[in-house]
DNA sequence: TAGTGGTCTAGACCACTGA
DNA sequence: CAGTGGTCTAGACCACTAT
């Protein structure tokens, strides 16, 4: 008497079985059918349902052991995933025009935090560049960053005063770790010097932190300017 | 001559494509074999590179299209997953214990900001709550959130004195789509008088907007105490 | 229209893990 | 040891899109 719907593809299937997780009928915590049982019920192959269901437990939504099975999970964990754009990109998407200027280039020994933050050697010298970042010719962020020696042969002699630092390295030194910091602090002085800030304003500090395998490649700074909000969108 | 290597696993083969384009054997911006050949060269099924260079598109490496094939992304952006846990979980993570005090529960009508955002109908009315999480006993965050009244029948039964709204609403209402949107901001005459703040402190704002369908759930800002960091890590 | 990625299938074996 | 998910295969057809 059902009537027989068509679960061919496996966003169909994705989308069913998230239905009948919102609606509770399968309800947190409790297993579902396993992958063969799911694949005769939707009249399809069980790699089909597979690719479904892992997508599934990737959002967060099932929990999936060998030989326990697949459960909904208790606590969906909102998993947002934030674009780290190039801030060019993120200029011109607004359709500003970006501009940029190098303030600072010197090679000395990092502050402790970033030596630490880095895992650099105590005593080992970098490159600091300060930069700004400017949408059409207003101040939108600064940069603070710290580059390793050795991620280069030719590094120094790079001239950063034309292009940024970050879309340098993106295109010529690779990273396979990056971790990522956000904060909320009060201007430094640099800060009230570039972005027209008193000491008063709260500004948004990003830290980025990328690794080269153990290899520390870069620690880099960002404040942007007063009022910027950071925004990702997620859906399922 | 050449030492046949194996490549039998989607994930052998990830690896090989990455050291490919980090090495510089693929350039930026140029195209890679299609998957066809590529399996050839690897000696395994199609579908297995295919899985291994879906995964890589994913996460920024490649840019693949139809009929024009796969290449290697100029600029990998650097996509970073945020997971907004329960804030409960993260103190515990801590180790630290948990508090939660509900100091505001009252439907009224929102402010122009929160019907804007969630696309609440004008004049529509929602609950609103406000609440300190403690961890322990020192505050830790504060949360002001509205809650769509037609979300559950029974919404204005719940006693949220004693469990944070943002539990009940994880187990008992889904959304599909969700918006985080990250700020700096002074401490507010709420957040100076919950989180122990003056009004020059620069606070971390999450806002957090939340919808089933078309439908808007729930909308809420946190303040996190002074200090502290919103911190993700990535690898690849 | 032709070429590329996107997906499905049916079957197989492997890997982990609880009993 | 047995049951579940994890993955591979070889082949097939479909979907999109530049030409």
């Amino acid at each position: 008497m059902n009537e027989q719907t068509d679960f061919n593809t496996w966003q169909t299937i994705e989308a069913e079985v998230l239905r009948r997780i919102r609606t509770r009928t399968w309800k947190p915590g409790e297993p579902i059918p396993k992958e063969t049982d799911l694949a005769q019920e939707f009249g399809c192959a069980r790699t089909t349902v597979n690719r479904a269901l892992r997508k599934l437990a990737q959002d967060g939504f099932l929990e999936r052991k060998r030989r326990l099975g697949t459960r909904v999970a208790l606590h969906p964990v909102g998993k947002t995933v934030l674009e780290v754009s190039i801030i060019r990109q993120e200029i011109e998407e607004k359709n500003g025009t970006y501009g940029y200027r190098l303030v600072q280039s010197k090679v000395a020994q990092p502050p402790n935090t970033v030596n630490f933050g880095l895992g650099l050697k105590d005593g080992a010298r970098a490159l600091n560049l300060q930069a700004v970042h400017l949408m059409d010719g207003l101040p939108y962020a600064i940069e603070d960053r710290w580059v390793c020696l050795d991620v280069a042969d030719d590094l120094l002699t790079v001239d950063f005063s034309k292009h940024s630092a970050n879309e340098w390295l993106l295109e010529n030194v690779p990273y396979t770790k990056a971790q990522l910091a956000i904060s909320s602090v009060q201007a430094g002085k640099l800060q009230q010097e570039y972005l027209n800030a008193d000491a008063a304003t709260p500004l948004l500090q990003l830290d980025r932190s990328t690794w080269n395998g153990d290899q520390p490649v870069t620690f880099v700074s960002l404040w942007y300017h007063s009022g910027y909000r950071l925004i990702s969108q997620s859906s399922s």
